[in-house]
DNA sequence: GTCCCTGCAAATCCTTTGCACTCCT
DNA sequence: AGGAGTGCAAAGGATTTGCAGGGAC
């Protein structure tokens, strides 16, 4: 059994995606913690950030750009990801576990996970969309 | 506006796919076609099957791995990947439209497209296990 | 004949990995 | 001291793209 260690960039990853809902990408908290800790580097944040996602304590997603984005919140729930401006949103359905008792019973086998993807426009790139059309 | 014309290949790919519930990847179609058609070319695999793909004829899938598989079926239905042996199932859901509408009330903006993914372990992996277990 | 589509190979994008060195414990 | 973790750069895998030639209409 592996013994893991404390270390400053670890510390630093959960620091900085703590209480975020913008669903950073790796490349994108990589960008942020350099201007803290210029010597950082890119292989570190995935590592430290599949680690973290593997343990449970965050959880990685995948919205349909290539990329994967970076939940700190591990409790399974819906994420909107919007086609225009790239940005993810998280969906709270108060009725989650209900939907996954319903799909369990259509499945033989073992699910081990539900993921539930939203695409389309969000609020403001909806609202956008609308004045251009005005024009 | 394009004017899309009918090819050997584009008409290939078409009946590769058709009638299939494995969902392949690109890569696995390519190497399929390829028997019959030895001058196909990856590219071509990729840009057709993405142009169905946009054009509602059929829909590609991100399931988890890292690779988009491709289903005959553009009708939005569940899917399950299988963590052991990677095989795609679909899971047919009656109730799929009324979940769907379920999920519209609770965001602001617009959907165009709902997926869900099961994850987890296929009927044949999950009696492996068990007999692997007993040993 | 036009111009969309193909084959080919190189390029791109995201992510992973090997290795020598660092620094927790 | 021991070995998990880091930084760096190179490798890897999937997909896209530029371009010259080919074929549908």
């Amino acid at each position: 059994m592996l013994k893991r260690r404390n270390t400053r960039q670890r510390d630093q990853i959960r620091e900085y995606l703590k209480d975020r809902t913008d669903h950073p990408t790796a490349e994108k908290l990589y960008n942020e913690l350099k201007v803290k800790n210029p010597k950082i580097s890119l292989g570190t944040v995935y590592r430290n950030l599949m680690l973290l996602a593997d343990e449970g304590e965050i959880q990685a997603l995948n919205v349909g750009d290539a990329k994967t984005h970076f939940d700190p919140n591990p409790e399974p729930h819906v994420h909107f990801f919007c086609r225009k401006c790239k940005c993810v949103l998280d969906v709270h359905l108060e009725n989650y576990d209900e939907f996954n008792q319903l799909l369990s019973r259509k499945v033989t086998g073992e699910i081990t996970r539900c993921t539930v993807n939203l695409e389309g426009l969000c609020e403001t790139c909806l609202k956008e969309n609308v004045i251009n059309l005005k024009r």
